[in-house]
DNA sequence: ATTATCTATAGATCTATAGATAATGC
DNA sequence: ATTATCTATAGATCTATAGATAATGC
């Protein structure tokens, strides 16, 4: 070993911080059975320490949540934007509709996301309350920017008249509920949801179509 | 007291069945936190009877806890049936109109149904194996009639062709994740949301028109 | 005699901490 | 000296049951 210029002691590191490997198993513990249902044994037992270095690392089982929770919170975050950000240059209707499968994709690689925040924030309201306020500012000042454009891609006739806030719901209802509902819809639409892949593409395809055909402005009835 | 009929001896009653009072906390316990957010403790207080008397009655928390997600199970079942069933006399477009809306007020009246069997599925699948087979029949009935319905509409050029089980996760998704994310959203979405029964009026005539544009043919392009 | 209810407590789990020991970096 | 790790155990909580007692219906 000659040079020991530092930067990377990786070989002689034989005690390491274990700390990612906590959080990683922490993740999957709280991902899949709630605040509730997780047990700091279980997680110590993943992520191959004893139980009191969980608490050596995060003192309790609350503040190691909390590093989870906040991460997924701001993907969730992430999540809204991915469906309306865009380039402003391109034509309204094509930017929905890219935003429409950005959004899809990235719920595809967070699939128990809204799950997990959903059931989180509703057992324990009092928790978020705080940040509420913040997100409705931002939410709102979005909207009202997405809503003049859509106003006038209407007027241009390209669009029909709504109300942005509704066309952005139909969108994340249409995507999240994909992965939400899948593990149920699975076994029973046997065929359908048989290759993950090739259904999660079609129903992508799909949730485009749908929110397209109710944003374009109907031909003359 | 003169003649003793019998059929309702609700007076002298004193000491009564108490299994319904525990059925309904433990209702509202399991719905709002899950099995095992939920404690018996809690629910035993809930309806007013000390602990001891869970067990007497439903023996395990785990028996307790099939009383109430097996009717909850049945409710799911309803509900996909209140979307698609309807009177064969009519045109199949209005009876795909109707039921969708008929739906929506069935997830208005059990607003977490969909997310507490999602949760409760997920976190143990082992328990619902069974029921899996002859869910997957009833499904592959129901949906091989409306398929052949679809398809003789679109052949009059009444609506689009298109797999029936992607319109019925459309009309889920729109509809069920109305009521899932209800708590994260009407604080956000304030004014919008602000009257509950009317943003849900507006969003139930949403749902419909984004259902009817996305099924019926397009005029041509 | 059966059914319903209560008190008291066992037994299992789970979170958290105290205190000892080993490794690491100056 | 500081940081990381382990063993052992306290303390809290939760489900479940044993056993006594009261009420009810024959």
């Amino acid at each position: 070993m000659p040079s020991d210029t530092g930067e990377r002691p990786s070989v002689r590191r034989v005690t390491g911080n274990k700390e990612p490997e906590i959080l990683a198993a922490a993740e999957r513990e709280f991902m899949s059975k709630g605040f509730d249902g997780a047990r700091t044994t279980s997680i110590a037992e993943a992520a191959g320490v004893t139980h009191a270095m969980l608490h050596y690392y995060f003192r309790t089982k609350e503040q190691l949540f909390y590093r989870i929770i906040d991460r997924k919170l701001r993907l969730m975050g992430e999540s809204f934007l991915m469906a309306v950000e865009g380039n402003p240059q391109q034509p309204f209707l094509h930017r929905i509709e890219t935003g429409i499968g950005r959004h899809f994709d990235f719920m595809a690689e967070n699939p128990d996301l809204p799950r997990f925040v959903i059931n989180e924030i509703l057992s324990h309201p009092e928790r978020y309350t705080v940040m509420q306020e913040s997100v409705r500012r931002i939410v709102s000042a979005l909207t009202q920017t997405l809503q003049r454009e859509l106003d006038a891609a209407a007027e241009r006739g390209e669009t029909e008249r709504m109300d942005i806030r509704m066309l952005m719901l139909d969108i994340i209802s249409l995507n999240a509920f994909t992965f939400i509902s899948y593990p149920i819809i699975e076994p029973i639409f046997g065929d359908l949801t048989g290759e993950r892949e090739r259904f999660l593409k079609m129903k992508r395809a799909e949730n485009i179509e749908t929110i397209m055909r109710r944003l374009r402005r109907a031909q003359t009835t």
